[in-house]
DNA sequence: GTCTATAGCTGGATAGAC
DNA sequence: GTCTATCCAGCTATAGAC
């Protein structure tokens, strides 16, 4: 009995790593093809088996995007959620946007399939998308440690971060132009949103312009 | 002779107006079936010929999506470059903000063709491209008259505002949690790089934060 | 310029032997 | 589980009659 449950347990840990190696391969295809030169007959090659095999671990192309942004996503949360070694809650919360910076320009192919959402067909499963949760959980916790804590003002933080990642990866990529910016874009972010340093003065604004929105 | 003219003209204009034609046709698929879905049937189809003779005005596909690129410089340049009724520059940038995010909000399809860069093969020619700049030109006018002249104060607001339209058109497609953020947005920035209200505090802060960048 | 017909290719996915 | 062989659909692009 024993026995067969062991043999039962290799079995799936050689299934795992197989499952692995082929989302490991294609990766590396799409790190150079981009996110839409994704084949399975590529896919297949680059594993070392052929395009049918690839069914037996996965239903359908679309699966495979999907392991592929799970694995993302997994990779996205624990780079997110490493603690920091900065007692100053600034400097910890510029350390958490360098990191996504880092992390995105790593791999701007990761960074398209995460963010950007611009494969066709696809949506990603609740499983999937779930360690991403878990991210920006993490950075809701260091920028409540800095006194934000609206929610308007977490969007205005994820869309100036957003920005400086999107601005460098579309406009130059490979360099700095854009997230050598992140350390002034953070004082003028919390300058403006820290209750405590500086208070407000849009509630004392006299009047509000009228822009076309929506 | 000048008969013969004449007639030259009318062939021109109506090959011209047969070119737009099928580029209309091709915007409108493509805001239904995705950027990607453009295929040279449905696109014929749309605009009531066939396929074969879509190459009667265009030498490939990827002309076509040059076409398509070229009129959305266009209708973005124009609409950036509109003058502004307000005497107020800061109003004026705000205008030029919401404008901006109007213009990308109204067709996110369009926004992926001018500022994602998701087509495979697609780079567009300068002279599709050229437009583009005239509207950077007004954008950096709007700016100027605010104060700000250095070049990575540009390239922050930059940043700041392409933020706020990707996370609208990403998270929130036919919201405004993030456009009615625009407003105050402005101002954090306004605050922090006018010379003239503002102070700069940057010069005087202690100590720099090491994050890990590149 | 516009059509019909089709070449030529590549893609995802399946059948069935081993 | 892995293979060979193949299906079938879709695509871009061309040939050639009218």
């Amino acid at each position: 009995m024993i026995n067969s449950v062991e043999t039962t347990d290799w079995r799936e840990a050689r299934r795992r790593s197989a499952h692995d190696a082929i989302i490991d391969a294609a990766w590396s295809l799409v790190s150079e093809e981009g996110l839409a030169g994704l084949t399975l007959r590529d896919l297949a090659y680059r594993a070392g088996i052929t395009a049918p095999t690839v069914y037996a671990y996965f239903d359908s192309k679309n699966a495979i995007y999907d392991a592929m942004f799970g694995r993302a996503a997994m990779d996205f949360a624990d780079r997110m959620a490493e603690p920091s070694d900065y007692e100053d809650p600034r400097v910890a919360l510029v350390t958490i946007a360098c990191r996504f910076s880092q992390f995105c320009t790593d791999s701007p192919t990761r960074y398209q399939l995460l963010f950007q959402r611009t494969i066709p067909g696809f949506v990603p499963s609740p499983e999937s998308y779930a360690p991403a949760l878990r991210a920006l959980a993490a950075t809701q916790e260091q920028l409540a440690l800095n006194g934000i804590t609206e929610a308007r003002h977490v969007d205005m933080w994820t869309a100036l971060i957003t920005g400086v990642v999107d601005q460098q990866v579309s406009n130059d990529p490979g360099g700095d132009r854009w997230t050598r910016l992140i350390d002034e874009s953070v004082d003028m972010f919390l300058t403006h949103c820290q209750p405590t340093h500086a208070p407000r003065k849009a509630a004392s604004r006299p009047t509000r312009p009228k822009g076309k929105k929506t």
